[in-house]
DNA sequence: CTACATGTTTACTTTCCAGTATGCAATTGA
DNA sequence: TCAATTGCATACTGGAAAGTAAACATGTAG
């Protein structure tokens, strides 16, 4: 076997060994959201994968091992898809939170699951695990509340606390992946926009700049 | 023994029962809070309270009746003490929708372990107590809903959706409920009158009446 | 003094599940 | 064709915790 195809192969088993992962984490995800964590068996998220227990244990040491790579998909996800938006120094502050809001909330309806399960099992985890991910948490607080800051800068914004306002957007977009089910009476979009419209308010932005993004955001 | 000595006993005997039930309640919520309800074990309240695990048997017929009674607590309060407020027609929209923030702030940060141990532990109930719980939980949405509708009549308000805004408000609330910690950087009455200043933005209220009632919620 | 009721405990059972030791089958390389 | 490694399963262990049976102590009534 040449060097190259050896480093194929080697590719190909990491893709496949990411891939395995990827799948228990989804389902063991789906487990915890329907039962709980500690409601869920291995033996549970075994079957759904059609395989036994000591092959999970191939792929995660252990069951809260399993449960932190579940918790950090969201933030991680979040964190990576506004980073873009807020390095945008060509659009202005309300552009960039307009696109933030719809950002995370396309996050939040994708990775729903692993996001519920974040907040509710978070005491589930070890102190060093929990803590790596709250510091993710609040850097993502940060940095929206940076950007509110600058948008009052420029007098696109008219906050009294930004950290209390970036606190309470957070929430609201969390929010969502609390109460939201397909099939229910709002659309994504529906969401999205009215979602974008209140986070306007909150911020005090002029309703010109508003009115058009959340049209925008209808598409 | 009188019969009017028998009653008086009877009372007392129903009020020390209720006690215990209330201690027990509050020890029990406080190790959910802490730990999770699949996390705690039956001995561990019972020790916190001085006394054995079948002594709460004596109280609550089995572990998820204890978790049902601590969820149920929340929002049964919630209710109570929005409903005066609603019901008070000598008052506009805009001071009613206040002294309901005010309001359900306050029973949540006096009942905050039992209301953040029904968002995350619901799922640990029987589907009949679910329900229930869900229903007045509903209820809230569609009062909160209603006086919303009540005060875009009235051009108090400008909404669009009053069914999700709505949600959207009981959201705003309660994420207060997860975040919040005593000797925090923010005082409950910085997050009162804050939230309430965030809510009349997103209901659209006039800009004079919010100051002055978020002024007053100051005291 | 006896019988009964009330409130609480001691001691037990039973079930369940995370984690593991061991074995086996298939693929790979020489 | 024969090791040897990889990838998984079978089968087990150990401990924990919900729920219960039965005893016990304290007071109450007759």
């Amino acid at each position: 076997m040449t060097a190259a195809a050896n480093l194929a192969q080697a590719n190909l088993k990491h893709e496949v060994a990411d891939f395995k992962r990827r799948r228990i984490r989804e389902e063991a995800s789906h487990l915890f959201f329907e039962q709980g964590y500690e409601s869920t068996t291995l033996d549970a998220i075994a079957q759904r994968l059609d395989v036994t227990k000591p092959f999970l244990y191939t792929h995660y040491a252990n069951k809260t091992e399993l449960l932190y790579d579940i918790c950090r998909t969201g933030i991680l996800q979040s964190l990576a898809a506004i980073e873009p938006i807020l390095m945008d120094r060509t659009d202005s502050a309300v552009g960039r939170l307009g696109r933030l809001v719809e950002a995370v909330l396309t996050i939040i309806f994708d990775f729903q699951e692993f996001i519920v399960v974040y907040e509710r099992e978070e005491k589930n985890l070890d102190e060093v695990q929990a803590r790596e991910i709250r510091e993710h948490r609040s850097l993502f607080d940060h940095k929206l509340a940076t950007l509110l800051e600058q948008g009052q800068l420029a007098k696109e914004f008219e906050i009294v606390d930004a950290v209390l306002t970036a606190n309470t957007i957070g929430g609201m977009m969390t929010w969502v992946a609390l109460w939201y089910r397909s099939g229910g009476k709002r659309t994504r979009y529906q969401i999205v926009s009215h979602t974008m419209a209140m986070v306007f308010s909150v911020v005090g932005a002029n309703r010109q700049d508003q009115s058009a993004l959340v049209a925008a955001a209808r598409r």
